[in-house]
RNA sequence: GGGCGGUUAGCUCAGCGGUAGAGCACUACGUUGACAUCGUAGGGGUCACUGGUUCAAUCCCAGUACCGCCCA
């Protein structure tokens, strides 16, 4: 079949792709040899409103590199493809295109809204998954699943039961104790007013101001400030009759609980115990706070006094929970200042009782408690901030500083510090992230986590790097308890009921709520829905129909590999490893293959705003799938950073043209295809079976050990460099010669040499590969179920290796000198010999014609010694000279030779000085020993030859 | 501030106790019947620095400097 000159990606990859979809050559189970073990890999569900970038790129072609190379092997195979349903990004694309017709989402009942979502799925979740396609992934996408798949709304042709897993785990563990409902600070989002989890949380660097205010002491009390430098000398003296504090956040203090200070703080000993006065409120109403000691401030940070508003901050939280110190929200969902409550004359009457233990209190009542002055009231809470300031500062009680102008002139004003400070911000709403008290769903992780610390420490489960096993234990040995609650209503609904008296029932189902609670009680169910990471957490037995305990479940589970950023090593890896150790008492997976972001190649992080995004799937238009891919696996190594060059995604497509064009001069040459490993006497055949062997035992060992970079490179320069340059080119005269029996066996070897070369490559470039089985050969099966070859390390011929490494050095070797003596590219030369040792003799009898041609020699005649006027060369036991009278430049020949002998005779020296060490022979290793020896004396030898050349000159 | 990692050719990166590697870029030559998305030849390195262990260190250990990432 004849084969254009250029391997056309675009057409090909969608004729491919169709016909990989079409005959379902993905599907699970496919290819699976009797006796072979299964292997599963869940895919990272992307977003279900995600488009691809370079991070699903990446990650999916070494997710299909491995399932493509164990689906050959013969394994019974599963690569679980799906999308989740993201949450808050899911609400609020189909928000916006509310906002559109001028609609909002609570212009609709929940009901009504949720049917929007599923339409807008139906129509326009897919995008991702089309692009995985044409990336070549090889999921079965016949199992495609969804997160929210099975929930009571879902339409009636949504297939899946993904609802039935998440709510029978959240009842589980809820029986067992280990889900509750409690107040405690979360991030909250003021824009989609919910909580959000860590990591939709963006810490952003912003440039932000710290003032210094003076909270009073109580009845106008002074004491004598003193502050020393680091040698302990008093470097200030002052009276006082306030405490300073610093606060990036002046809105917060109205509900501050307390002033803390460290305890080894000399400043501030006399004060502990004693109270001050938040300066902000009316005059007549302003609440006194304790001072009191925490490990947690830092002497040498602003004032060393810190202002603890445990409803706000989360270190504050912590201080106050030590502490016990009443948290006073200040804000409501929106981040507004609260208008609810008791006046503030009344709410901060009631505070000081609290503050008196007058009256017992606990969270709830303080809960109630608004302590946000009437003027405040309804302030968003950066307009709150700016009113505090103003109003501080006017009375008199900012911290002054001397400021000294570009003029020289120098005034009094207040002490604001610019300085950055990390803000967070939601990642999708682009808010400033509030710390919230609210009441949340939360899981216990500290019951679930020893299990999961288990099974990595105990290998169950390796990860790879391996430091990112330190980053496992180091987190889930501080692990937190997991807020899974979501103020949304597009999720899974959180399955408790509550009666009038706030009693809660826990149940699959409303009707088995009901019976709990007994007939005719008023249920109502919790609104909020369940984090999106916690259906996440159960992909691998929720895709496979779990709680169901069918066939999928038995036979692909526990699956085997997960490949995923180190990003998400807690927010998803670590939680699936608890999840499903606490559900089924099993591991997810046996490893971990982490890897890190995708960068441009500067190293810089790709987003919109630098505008160095690479979309996938214009470097999938321009280079192709394959190039994009091997681009991928080459740079896989492990642990390794992740820079993307399109000059390096160019040079792979290269890559490609140039196995089409191998396989091209294969075709023409009328190569045997499609068969098992040649008979061969040649020496060139057998050498180039070897090398193909040898190639396969590094691929494997490299796709084993997830070492994707050394099997891309394996194999670009055994088809590039072993395959192209040497064997296409040394067969030449071989297919060209009269010898039939010969000519017949080049063809046979090529054939099945190039054969090799599309198996071993397809798991890494699957569609060029697969688009020259198609037209090399008629086949049996397409070449993505073509079975994994396995080679008997005999066909390894060393004597094959030898002579074929002798050619390949003479030749290299003629055509060194014959450029550095600019001898014309073109122009034929006879050449001679003066020695030759049987070996050599040899080498040279089976491969004269191949030496000639590639050489440009036009023939070899002996001679006893170099004629005036020649190139000396030398190759192992022979020693040869290309007589150049006319051409040759004796001044150049000289350099050339002196250049070769410096380089030798430098390696001599090191090994003899080596060999010369006793205490070299006496503690190395005989083989390291025999082996320098073996080296001083060739190149002994060669020095001979060419110390004998230079001097004839 | 805490944790993790990095520093090897102009660039991007492998490697790893025993002669320093690849791709790209660069230079020169070249259309030889697979391939100019190509071929041939070449130049280019105190393996960050300072100590230590060792017969032997780019590699192991300690420290220093600089650069990343994650968490506060």
């Amino acid at each position: 079949m004849a084969i254009d000159k250029h391997f056309h990606s675009a057409t090909v990859e969608k004729r491919i792709s169709e016909k990989w979809i079409g005959q379902k050559a993905f599907q699970s189970g496919i290819n699976a040899k009797d006796g072979q073990p299964s292997y599963t890999i869940m895919i990272p569900p992307p977003n279900v409103t995600g488009v691809l970038h370079m991070g699903h790129a990446f990650n999916n072609t070494l997710q299909d590199i491995l399932i493509r190379w164990k689906r050959m092997q013969g394994y019974n195979t599963l690569w679980q493809p799906g999308t989740d349903h993201a949450g808050i990004a899911t609400q609020m694309v189909v928000e916006r295109q509310l906002a559109e017709e001028g609609k909002k989402r609570t212009d609709f009942t929940r009901d009504e809204f949720l049917e929007k979502i599923w339409a807008w799925k139906k129509k326009s979740g897919g995008t991702i998954i089309s692009q995985l396609q044409r990336l070549g992934a090889s999921c079965d996408w016949d199992r495609e699943a969804f997160t929210m798949s099975g929930a009571p709304n879902a339409p009636k042709d949504e297939d899946g039961n993904f609802h039935d897993a998440v709510i029978k785990v959240f009842v589980d563990l809820y029986n067992k104790g280990l889900i509750y409902r409690g107040k405690r600070l979360v991030n909250w989002d003021p824009h989609f007013e919910t909580a959000i989890s860590d990591l939709e949380v963006e810490n952003i660097e912003v440039a932000g101001h710290m003032w210094h205010f003076k909270y009073l002491l109580k009845g106008g009390e002074t004491y004598t400030y003193i502050e020393k430098d680091a040698d302990g000398n008093i470097t200030l003296t002052e009276d006082r009759n306030y405490i300073s504090i610093a606060t990036t956040r002046p809105e917060t203090m109205l509900g501050d609980g307390a002033v803390a200070v460290h305890p080894s703080d000399e400043r501030y000993r006399s004060l502990i115990g004693k109270l001050c006065e938040i300066p902000v409120g009316p005059k007549n109403n302003r609440r006194l706070i304790p001072i009191i000691t925490d490990e947690y401030p830092d002497p040498n940070f602003g004032s060393g006094a810190v202002k603890i508003t445990g409803a706000h901050d989360f270190n504050d939280y912590q201080v106050a929970k030590r502490g016990n110190i009443p948290m006073y929200s200040l804000m409501d969902k929106r981040g507004v200042m609260r208008c609810d409550g008791l006046s503030y004359k009344d709410a901060s009457a009631k505070a000081e009782l609290i503050r008196e233990e007058k009256i017992t209190w606990d969270e709830n009542l303080i809960a109630a408690m608004n302590l946000v002055p009437e003027e405040y009231r309804g302030l968003d809470r950066f307009k709150a901030r700016e009113k505090i300031i103003s109003e501080i500062t006017a009375e008199g009680l900012a911290v002054m500083t001397e400021v000294t102008d570009t003029d020289g002139n120098s005034s009094i004003q207040p002490f604001v510090e610019s300085k950055a400070i990390m803000q967070p911000f939601g990642d999708r709403s682009k808010v400033v992230i509030e710390p919230m008290l609210t009441d949340q769903w939360f899981v216990e992780t500290s019951k679930i986590v020893q299990p999961a610390l288990e099974a990595v420490k105990n290998k169950n489960i390796k990860i790879i790097p391996e430091s990112g096993e330190k980053t496992y234990y180091h987190w889930l040995n501080n692990i937190e308890p997991w807020c899974i609650s979501r103020q949304l209503w597009w999720g899974h609904q959180v399955p408790v009921w509550f009666d009038q008296d706030g009693n809660q029932y826990c149940a699959a189902n409303e009707g088995e709520a009901q019976e709990q609670a007994g007939i005719g009680v008023d249920l109502k169910r919790d609104p909020d829905v369940l984090d999106t990471w916690f259906s996440s957490g159960l992909w691998p037995i929720g895709t496979l129909g779990w709680p169901e305990e069918d066939n999928a479940l038995e036979q692909y589970f526990p699956t085997s590999t997960l490949v995923t950023g180190q990003d998400i090593l807690f927010f998803w890896v670590a939680r699936m490893i608890m999840m499903q150790l606490a559900v089924r008492d099993q591991i997810p997976f046996d490893t971990v293959y982490l890897h890190g972001l995708v960068r441009d190649a500067k190293g810089k992080k790709m987003s919109k705003s630098t505008g160095n995004v690479i979309d996938p799937i214009d470097i999938i238009d321009e280079y192709g799938a394959d190039a994009l891919r091997f681009t991928n696996a080459a740079m896989a190594s492990i642990g390794g950073v992740l820079k993307l060059d399109t000059q390096r995604i160019a040079g792979y497509r290269n890559f490609g043209t140039k196995l089409w064009n191998a396989a091209r001069f294969a075709s023409l040459n009328e190569a045997n295809f499609g068969t098992s490993v040649p008979s061969t006497n040649e020496t060139l055949n057998r050498w180039i079976v070897g090398e193909t062997v040898k190639t396969l035992n590094e691929v494997n060992i490299g796709f084993d050990q997830f070492r994707f970079n050394d099997a891309a490179q394996t194999l670009y320069s055994f088809i590039w460099g072993t395959v192209c340059d040497w064997y296409v080119e040394l067969s030449k005269p071989l297919l060209s010669t009269d010898d039939l029996k010969l000519k017949t066996e080049t063809q046979n070897t090529m054939g099945w040499v190039i054969d090799q070369c599309l198996i071993m490559l397809h798991p890494i470039m699957p569609f060029i590969t697969e688009e020259l089985w198609e037209r090399l050969s008629s086949r049996k099966t397409m070449l993505v179920h073509c079975n994994w070859p396995e080679f008997d390390t005999a066909l390894i011929d060393q004597s094959a290796d030898r002579e074929m490494n002798w050619v390949v050095n003479l030749i290299e070797a003629i055509r060194s000198a014959r450029a550095q003596m600019r001898v014309p590219a073109g122009l034929k030369i006879p050449m001679i010999f003066l020695e030759m040792d049987d070996e050599a003799k040899e080498a040279w009898d089976n491969n004269h014609a191949m030496i000639k041609k590639l050489a440009r020699i036009t023939e070899l005649t002996a001679k006893d010694e170099v004629p005036k006027g020649s190139i000396s060369l030398i190759a192992k036991g022979a020693a040869f000279a290309l007589p150049l009278d006319d051409i040759i430049d004796i001044e150049e020949e000289k350099k050339r030779l002196s250049k070769s002998l410096d380089k030798i005779r430098k390696e001599i020296n090191a090994l003899k000085g080596r060999l010369q060490n006793p205490k070299f022979v006496e503690s190395a290793p005989e083989e390291v020993i025999l082996e320098t020896r073996e080296n001083l004396s060739l190149r002994e030898e060669e020095e001979k030859q060419l110390s004998g050349a230079a001097s004839q000159l």
